[in-house]
Order: C-alpha cells, then structure tokens, then sequence
DNA sequence: TTTAAAGAATGACTTAAGTCATTTAGAGTG
DNA sequence: CACTCTAAATGACTTAAGTCATTCTTTAAA
C-alpha cells in the first residue's frame, strides 16, 4: 500500500526534481503533477491521490485557493503546503482551509519523505519556523510588545478590564482607584499608543497588541 | 545518537508502559520519569533530555505550567503534550508556551515513536483531530453566529466599522447614512445582543460573535 | 384606497468618556 | 531640610455616545 502523491508546482524544474526525490522512496509514488490549483483539482477527480504537495504561489489558481477547492470536494485528501514563503497571511488561510502541513522547500529530500508519511498517517504537520508564526499568531509575546511604549502594569490592568467591556466606573471600583483616576490613566495609554478611544484600546488588545 | 526522552505523567502505569513501549526502539532512551511539572523541570536540571512526553492533567504543577517552565530555561527541550483530553483552553495555552507537539492518547505505540521522531527533528506536530480545532480556532463561522441574533447586514457591517476603531461620524460617511441614523443602528444592536456600548459589541465581534 | 411595515432622518435629551490644570501626599535622593 | 518624582485625586470642561419619540418616505400587502 503505497502513497499517492500529487506534486502542484507552476515550476516545471520543481516538478521534475521533486518527482525523482520522492520517487527514490519504495513507499512513495508520485501519480502526477500538475501547474496550479485548478489542474490539481481536476486531477484529484480523475484520480486517486493520498496526498498532494502544493506549491502556494501559482498563476491561476494558487495554493490556498486549491486546497480549499480539493478539499471540500475529497476532505480526506492530504495537503501539504510547499513553499519558499513564510508568509502569516498564507499560513492562517490555508490552515484554515484545510492544509495538513506547511513546509519550507529548503528541506531535505528524506525529511520531505518522512514528513509525507507523517502526514498521510493523519497528523498536521508544521516546520519549525512556520510553527513559531503560529504561536505569535495565537497572540504571544504581549508583555514585550507593551513594554516598547513604557506602559506600566497598571495601565496593562486597565486595558484588560477595557477590554472585557467594564466602564470606568466599574474598573475603579476593581482597581480601588477614583473614577477619575481612570480616566486619567486612560488618557496616558491612548497618548502612549497613540488611539483615540476606549474602544480602541480593546482593538488594540485583543488583537494582541498589534496595532493597525 | 539516540534520543533522550522524559515521561512525565501523574499515573504510575502510564509511566511505566510508555517506557516499555518507548524503549522497544532502538533509537529512543528513556532516560527518566516524572509525576509532574516540577519534577520534570527539576530533572531537566540535572540530566540531558531531548524530548519530553508531558501529560496535562497533573496534580502540583500541570503540564501547561511545567512546559512553561522548561522552555523558559531549556528552549531546545522539545514538549510533547500527550493527554486523553482535546480542550481549546489547553491548546492554545501549551503552543503559547512552547509546546512543539500535541497527540492524543490513544495512539499506537509506533505511531508515538514515530511522532517523537519528528518533532525531535525539528517539525511541529499535531494530532489531526486537535488540528481541526485549531482550524477553527482560526477561523470561526461568524454569519452563522450572527444571523441567531436576526442582525440584518447592515447592522453586522457597522459592527465591523466599530471594531476597526471608526467613530460615529466616519461610519455615517462611509455607509452614506447620517450620524443619528448610525446612533440609531447601534442601539438596535445592543438591544438585540444585549450589550452597553461599542467596545462591548467590538469585543463581541472581535471574539468571533461569541458572547461571555 | 387604506393600512402596514421598514429604512432613514431629526431634534432634544442624558450620560459616559476623555482632556487638562491643579493639588495633595508619600518615597527617595542629594 | 529642600528637592524631585510619582501616584492619586479633584473639578471644570468639551464632546462623543446612546436613548427615545416622532416624522417622512417608499414599498408591499389587504
């Protein structure tokens, strides 16, 4: 029982040479290529394929949108995202749609194998680079962040309780300060972050720091 | 080279059977167990470990915690959060501090060696029914959210203005309404969601339509 | 034609938010 | 002691937000 593999690449020289890597595998049989996203999913209905490996930039119809097309039609079609890109907005969108893996090209031809392997017997797979995008994606490093405008713990408080939707009156009975005290602290963290408003602050926030 | 494994679970058995089944291969040492985050901090202290098996639920100082810790101080230690629960909270959380892995329980006993194999090498690995949660995670079906609270498109479309920081006034001219229109507006949302003000409903947006 | 129903607007009103100058009190430093 | 810094508070003020009753359409239904 071996793996079908599809290779999805606009470039004819990685198609070639990702046919013969994989093929040095006895496990490993590359049923077909194809140039974009489009030509995969038609292939995908004319063919049995266990897992396709994608290139993310295509003319046409590009990899994000070709996972998403494969997958709603074959959901059990594995898809691992291929590419030289480490690119966040491209991360979160194919995960989203779907993709079983993310991995950067300057990989080793037996790490691809193995993570084809991987990923065929049902896991999701991530480089370590791509991972740590995640992490920050999931909202990390917030401290850091709010340091950089010298923000003091207090201040960080404040926009918490902002940020889960109390008044300034309910975050001075919270924090024992005036209501007014409040407000004057919250016009430092608007003058520091440079925003105009509470409901800013909680954009600011819960978008984990990360302004604009 | 092998590699140097440390299995940290509250229950005795699992320790035990884990070590037997982990060191039926030849490339996998057991080096040691423990019964929760601390102790397993504590050896990382003293000995060489690779990777760690890390359990969730563990009395004193849980697997969050202890993964928390060791990638403080040990970043190359890699952490496979190994656990019979599949809880949001804990995903996020373990990826957050660190974590490079997340499998379920019940897994065979190659599949385990094979995954310890991987993420030693490098890759970030989740177990595909974990996956799907972080998918959506990421994403989150919001119109479906929505449309429960009758919110009529337009009404959704100021939501989205409000919780990119826009003002009253700037809402009025990009949706060519008037002010008071938009006042009027954002009180029927609040009605129907039973919210305060604007940065309750940027919140709720924000949240992906959930309330709480 | 009458009658609703729904979208947009207006004006008058109340209140929460945010700004700013100023004051007070404690903690640390020379 | 005098000096400086900081946190907290106050009061007066301006403005954005939000509520509500009412009006004016337009469209659709009876």
């Amino acid at each position: 029982m071996s793996i079908n593999v599809l290779v999805v690449d606009d470039d004819k020289i990685v198609r070639d040479s990702m046919k013969i890597i994989l093929s040095m595998d006895g496990d490993i049989n590359v049923v077909g290529t194809s140039s974009n996203g489009d030509e995969a999913f038609e292939f995908c209905r004319h063919n049995r394929v266990d897992v396709a490996l994608m290139d993310i930039r295509m003319p046409v119809c590009d990899g994000v949108l070709g996972t998403k097309k494969i997958k709603e039609t074959f959901p059990s079609i594995k898809i691992i995202i291929l590419t030289t890109f480490n690119d966040d907005e491209y991360i979160v969108r194919a995960l989203k749609n779907g993709a079983s893996g993310y991995l950067l090209k300057n990989i080793s031809p037996d790490k691809i194998i193995k993570d084809i392997k991987a990923v065929h017997s049902g896991n999701m797979l991530i480089h370590s680079d791509v991972a740590k995008k995640i992490g920050e994606l999931l909202s990390l490093e917030k401290k850091d962040n709010y340091s950089a405008y010298n923000l003091k713990n207090n201040e960080i408080k404040i926009m918490q309780l902002i940020s889960d939707g109390y008044t300034n009156k309910e975050i001075a009975g919270k924090m024992f300060l005036s209501e007014g005290t409040v407000k004057n602290k919250i016009s430092d963290i608007l003058r520091k972050l440079n925003l105009r408003d509470r409901t800013q602050i909680a954009i600011y926030y819960l978008k984990g720091g990360k302004l604009k």
